[in-house]
DNA sequence: GTCTATATCCCGATAGAC
DNA sequence: GTCTATCGGGATATAGAC
């Protein structure tokens, strides 16, 4: 994750590969990217913090990305394919809730493992979504077809008659607001690690929600 | 909502009461304040689209309020109480069903017709809420309070025995989700207003999560 | 590839006329 | 109370030495 595809302007000719160095610079200024983006948005980050979080000089940073528009761009452009993969894995022919199970576990594991893409995400979307808005299509198209599979499930009597697309919501919420409301959550809980509780609880709802 | 006391810096001697217009111009302010704020966060927000919003000139829009950190704060100061009012409503001798139904209904209600303060909330949050820290211990202490109702229902199996803390977790999470991601999911609807079917959603989910 | 220096623009805030 | 004009600082991005 956020390690996108070579295309630096000194490279437009494709005549030479990335070298070690390259790579390890680019990394880090999407991973110090990450970090800036993630917490105060695309207009609220600076290329001075990116800049000091990758540990290069702000001239340098602009060496291997044309302009900070472009860190952003590429930060973004795998995140929604990324998001989304746990959804995507949901299969008809399993088990209808042992499916939607794993989906909703996996989703938790996404936010638990990668917090900074999920805040990054929330940014984007709560400003609305100006760099994603085009991507939103594909979104629709693959909740559509999963929302339909689930209500092929309702209506032969294997979960709960319920709202399918409501129920995606459901557990887009709940799964990425560890993330995203981290700081209010460890405010609250005073605990290290609040994943494990969250994990359990959520099945248990799950469970409840989806019962015939 | 959104319209604090009058402390402008022209009236530190407490002289005059503020007459209709500066009335009318600091609450203006105060909403194009919201509407600028919610979405771009406090750094990426300008006072010149504030200023614009509220229609009015910038040195103008200074002279009812002393700078750009005093408008946010003043906006900030109401809210987490605001945000809060729902819960604090939840008495103990109800019925414990009716009684957090109505809690989820009312905060539902509220991303409803407060969606920008919603969102100025999130935004808060996920840069870490540098400038509402300070109000954490009270939110703690108001959670831990109704959490331990909620956990007496349990014990005496009123409701079945969940995690109190994260059942208000899944309250916050799944309310305000309709406000903070409103362009997502509407994206995914196709649909004027997501709230009705959300509501009888909820509630079947709730229902089914809390009954002994 | 990396740096210093700088161009250019925009932002928050102020001065002062009216 | 509201405006035009502007200051000082900080932002993105570039130039050019090394």
């Amino acid at each position: 994750m956020a390690s996108g595809n070579f295309c630096a302007k000194d490279n437009l000719n494709m005549s030479k590969p990335p070298t070690r160095i390259q790579k390890k610079n680019r990394s880090a200024i999407l991973s110090a990217g990450l970090d800036v983006f993630s917490q105060f948005g695309f207009r609220g980050a600076t290329l001075d913090q990116i800049a000091e979080a990758a540990g290069l000089s702000k001239p340098n940073l602009l060496y291997y990305f044309p302009s900070k528009e472009e860190i952003h761009q590429q930060l973004l452009s795998g995140l929604l394919h990324t998001w989304l993969d746990p959804l995507r894995t949901m299969k008809a022919d399993g088990d209808p809730i042992q499916e939607i199970l794993a989906y909703a576990r996996r989703k938790l594991d996404l936010s638990r493992d990668y917090p900074r893409e999920s805040r990054l995400f929330a940014n984007e979307v709560l400003q609305g979504a100006p760099r994603l808005g085009e991507s939103f299509p594909d979104l629709k198209s693959l909740v559509d077809e999963k929302a339909a599979v689930i209500q092929g499930w309702a209506k032969v009597g294997k979960i709960a008659e319920i709202d399918p697309h409501h129920l995606i919501f459901l557990i887009w919420a709940q799964t990425q607001h560890y993330a995203d409301f981290d700081v209010q959550v460890r405010a609250v809980l005073e605990c290290d690690d609040p994943y494990p509780q969250a994990a359990t609880f959520m099945e248990h709802m799950l469970r409840r929600t989806l019962a015939p």
